[in-house]
DNA sequence: TAGATTGTTAATCGATTAACAATC
DNA sequence: TAGATTGTTAATCGATTAACAATC
């Protein structure tokens, strides 16, 4: 028997929706937040930064969660949102490399807000181990295997050097993640099944410079 | 008369093109510096982490650096993308907000070399004044009008909590700050002419928490 | 019922990809 | 000349948007 065509749990919902749905939750917690029980997808859609279009037709593959003529519920369409991208669960995740960024990154409030569990630290420099970053320890590299097992470690962080970073990915898949935020400026090669997200701090200013040479040049 | 339909230095390079180019140029230093004199457009591509047909077409936006039969001149094609991105030009840059990831960005050394030199950290908080982090003294904020007219920033970093994010950007832009990186997880509202690009740390984990639950459900 | 707003359709736009003529 | 590889075309795919029928 081949892989079946639909499954049941296989409304697929486009990448570029995927990438909104966290936005469209940060700005129902806020609204949630400042006690507004009922919006229209006007208004969450200016709060998110998007078109309403756009806004309505994102929402329209998860489900009909509107009333027409009403609007949304905020906090049944906030659940709504939080239980498909998977934030009505415990994520353990792993962090290695604990230079400044991973510094900055075990001490990110947003991830433990959003189920996200820091389980450890690693690093392969010996004089960091047992330094403790916001109230973890940080462990030698070599635990990595020993932790993914025993804490069912999903999702990988990697902030090393470039030159560490292909290593500390080949060791994070062998050991059973499948998910990986990578900040080190490498391409990453992984087999099929495993995720790979990458954020470039200097790319991100990379683009913003060419779009400020060519004002400059207007 | 009104706007020039097309002007000498208009040539329009796609947004998804502009995205891919820091990378290429990256790819394209790391090949210079292992000795690499030519590459093909399969072998640049692979180093990138694309396919062959986008790379060749992302390069014809830029004009015809390469040589049929032969490929692309490294050093070369490496001037030519570093120049059309605005890498050879020295951008001075202001972060706002030195927490933890205020500290891990001045100490990123990727900016540097690319030609993005950090010229003020300046922070709200008055505990933090005159500490000195990676070499740079951390100013008030209120200095930002006289920073920014003196270095002339074009650039600003935010990287303060979310509530102090639309402040700092309106000052940013009050000042003459046209591009801005934020690390808040906000949406912040800017005139027309300012660029913003986002950087959202626990955005990018529920994008893989929400591919990580579908594999987990599959 | 009249007004408001969703969910969906269909048109448009932009990005990706395969294929190949041009040309070194 | 024969082989290799670019630069470009055209087809395909996916994302965005406007418009509006459905419906509260």
């Amino acid at each position: 028997m081949t892989a079946k065509a639909t499954s049941e749990s296989a409304r697929d919902i486009p990448e570029a929706t995927v990438a909104r749905l966290p936005v469209y939750l940060r700005a129902l917690v806020t609204l949630s937040e400042s006690g507004t029980a009922t919006c229209s997808s006007e208004e969450l859609a200016a709060a998110a930064g998007v078109n309403s279009a756009k806004l309505r037709k994102d929402l329209s593959y998860l489900g009909s969660y509107g009333t027409r003529g009403v609007g949304y519920d905020v906090d049944y369409l906030r659940y709504q949102i939080a239980r498909e991208i998977g934030q009505t669960q415990d994520w353990p995740v792993v962090i290695v490399g604990i230079g400044n960024l991973g510094h900055a990154l075990a001490n990110y409030s947003g991830f433990r807000s959003r189920g996200f569990r820091v389980v450890a630290l690693l690093d392969a420099d010996p004089d960091r181990h047992h330094e403790v970053v916001a109230g973890v320890d940080v462990r030698p590299f070599d635990d990595l295997e020993k932790i993914v097992a025993a804490q069912g470690v999903a999702i990988g962080v990697i902030a090393t050097p470039a030159n560490a970073a292909q290593d500390v990915a080949d060791r994070m898949v062998a050991a059973g993640v499948r998910s990986i935020l990578n900040f080190a400026p490498v391409v990453l090669n992984v087999p099929e099944g495993v995720d790979v997200r990458k954020v470039d701090l200097s790319i991100e200013l990379q683009i913003l410079a060419y779009h400020e040479q060519r004002k400059a040049n207007a």
